[in-house]
DNA sequence: TTAAAGAGTGAATACCATTAACCATGTGTT
DNA sequence: AACACATGGTTAATGGTATTCACTCTTTAA
């Protein structure tokens, strides 16, 4: 009948987690949100970590949504624009959501994934997937040099397998292996940002984003696209 | 006079947030802890933000000795060596002291630098001014390879002279820009492997991290050192 | 000897989560 | 139409938390 409240209490749910952060998000204030009593919630979710794992659900579609977005965007043929643009999103959304990004990519989700049963690693399968197609088409199209498998360790070659068969990619895991390299670097800098330890110094992030992808396109034979769109 | 119960106070403090993580650290645990009740704490810390401050407080310096100690353990002539074993270090401390590596250099901090006044940015100046010393031995010796200031960015190199005076160094912003590169790599490895999104793959963290240092040594115009020392 | 400072306790307030018992309301069936 | 029942909410109760205040005891200082 009333899945209008459990859509209520998932939108003031996610406004109270991005305002006071996640240990803010408690069922009474989202109770008072929705002009509702504590209990009532216990009808449509598990408690305290149903609320937290209906907003961990809700984020991870709309930030996956971003990015996607965010490539389909670009020229269907420039590669280079469509990997500028993910990773840009990727950036832009990260600041604008700190909190939900701490519980996609950060200490939360550790907390996250204790709380409830089965959650999923949709992160790590999507967005490697969503990179990794951009991927496979520049490997297919044989601009991409990496090593071979006999010249990357064994313990790591097993561990680049594993990534490869979970994300569902279908190239040599010297191009994982490159995958895991840019992300590496990408997964930094967003941490940087987001966490603003060198705020400091680097309150801006765009100009070392900006220098980053420069490099990383290089690693990947590319070069800065000329018509990058940019939300 | 009871200074001693500040002091098992803290330590136990210490202990509940490894424990059970930060969250888990309250008043009334670190209370029962030294067999006393919650308001007692009150004469010693400011309520439960300042024991979270003290523990950060305990938590930095350790970190920091424990860094520097790993470096001074090296043949002081190789540099390598003791970039090498103090960045493999920050990794060992990191994955031994998850909820601490959260409260310096992940979503902790912010949270942290919220509660209580004058927390420092003691984590970027110390680890900065640490490397920092071997990346101006690098530079003195004629062995770094970087961009002219003049390649640089205007606005990334008000950036990275701004942070080179916070810090305390006195090298080209294009050596700065190179420590920054490095520990771009490396934060996001850490977060990786202590926040564990691909840990399905991942697990051991060390193929990769050995990988990334040949990578960044490689970058600096070394090679991994044959008399590494690893604690 | 006495006054004051230090170091703890207990009680009170105000949050929070969670469960249990209870009540209204509408729906479907006989 | 009347009745049973599932649905969706309520209030009440339990127990956890932080924090403040008033009070007591003990030690120190004059």
């Amino acid at each position: 009948m009333r899945a209008e409240l459990e859509r209520d209490a998932k939108a003031v749910a996610r406004r109270i987690a991005a305002e006071e952060g996640i240990e803010g998000l408690t069922v009474a204030a989202v109770a008072r949100g929705v002009g509702v009593t504590p209990p009532a919630l216990y009808r449509y979710f598990n408690g305290r970590a149903g609320l937290v794992r209906a907003v961990y659900d809700d984020v991870t579609a709309e930030f996956i949504d971003t990015i996607a977005r965010a490539v389909r965007c670009q020229d269907p043929d420039d590669v280079s624009a469509q990997l500028h643009a993910g990773t840009r999103a990727v950036l832009d959304w990260s600041l604008a959501n700190k909190v939900e990004f701490d519980m996609l990519m950060g200490a939360g989700f550790p907390k996250v994934a204790a709380s409830e049963e089965g959650i999923p690693i949709v992160i790590a399968r999507e967005l490697g997937g969503l990179f990794g197609r951009l991927f496979a088409r520049l490997w297919h199209e044989g601009r991409l040099t990496c090593l071979a498998d006999e010249d990357i360790d064994p313990v790591l070659a097993s561990q680049l397998r594993t990534y490869r068969a979970n994300v569902g990619l279908e190239f040599p895991i010297g191009v994982v292996l490159l995958m895991v390299i840019c992300w590496r670097q990408i997964y930094g800098l967003l941490c940087m940002a987001v966490y603003g330890h060198h705020k400091f110094a680097f309150e801006n992030p765009l100009p070392l984003f900006e220098h980053m992808m420069d490099d990383l396109l290089g690693l990947l034979g590319l070069t800065r696209s000329p018509n990058l769109r940019v939300a």
